[in-house]
DNA sequence: CATTATAACTTGCAAGTTGCAAGTTACCCT
DNA sequence: AGGGTAACTTGCAACTTGCAAGTTATAATG
């Protein structure tokens, strides 16, 4: 945990995953743009250490070589449920503007939740992620 | 989420809340000489802003009145998944100290681990947390 | 081909946060 | 009364963050 932390512990290394796994940035464009109001040397930083601790990597694109590709490595899709279960704690505790019965749904499918989200990673979907759960 | 690493987002806040939940921790003492190295000034910043935050509480204890005596609430005890997913992760991914079958055991049996560490809880055990899985 | 635009950074600097060591205060123990 | 201990607080240097303004490499446009 207290490994785990040492690179997790930060106000934007999560909020960065969480974008890559569910809204599907790719780009630092978009992550500068998100509206979370990171600064750019601090994106870069973070870009920077999560590469190096593989858990996302970073790839020129073909179409547009000025452009970077940053996808979720395997360690990096892994973290799923841990920010499944921040985001139900959340949605729980804390006021939040994120619809309340998409949370306690989500907080029933659970493993569907986190299917989908492996599956997107693996077939390397990046449209965002906005779950179906057949409740039941 | 973003609300959720606007408290929890630090190097120290998740591990003062694993120590009280699952080391048993109770008192400032405790936290400082746990041998993680936190600075008692951040110590006591991070306690305050637990408490503030509704995620522990503190007590002076009657028995001995310089010493107080921190506990989880709901709210706190509620992190548990968030801490249990962490755990697993890191030790997955990371070198860690921990025994691996140990981990690899708590994975399978995530909902009793949870719900061991809910009745501690609620009966107010404070000894150190060695699950027991009886597994199958 | 020259100009303008854009993506992904980098740099400089002020302001805030952290870590360490050394107090301080209230309480307990003999 | 005197010494010890728990939980802080304070001072200060070092590090990290946030903001604004560059810089570089590539792409798009006239």
């Amino acid at each position: 945990m207290s490994i785990s932390l040492e690179m997790l512990g930060d106000r934007w290394s999560l909020l960065i995953i969480r974008d890559v796994m569910v809204r599907g940035f790719r780009t630092f464009k978009q992550f500068e743009e998100s509206g979370e109001g990171i600064a750019t040397n601090i994106l870069a930083d973070r870009l920077r250490k999560l590469e190096a601790a593989g858990i996302i990597t970073a790839e020129v694109e073909k179409q547009d070589r000025r452009s970077s590709s940053y996808r979720l490595t395997r360690k990096g899709i892994d973290l799923a449920p841990v920010l499944l279960e921040l985001l139900i704690w959340g949605a729980r505790h804390e006021e939040t503007a994120a619809p309340c019965g998409l949370i306690t749904n989500m907080e029933k499918n659970r493993d569907q939740v986190l299917a989908e989200v492996r599956r997107r990673w693996r077939e390397r979907d990046s449209t965002p992620l906005i779950p179906r759960f057949d409740v039941g």
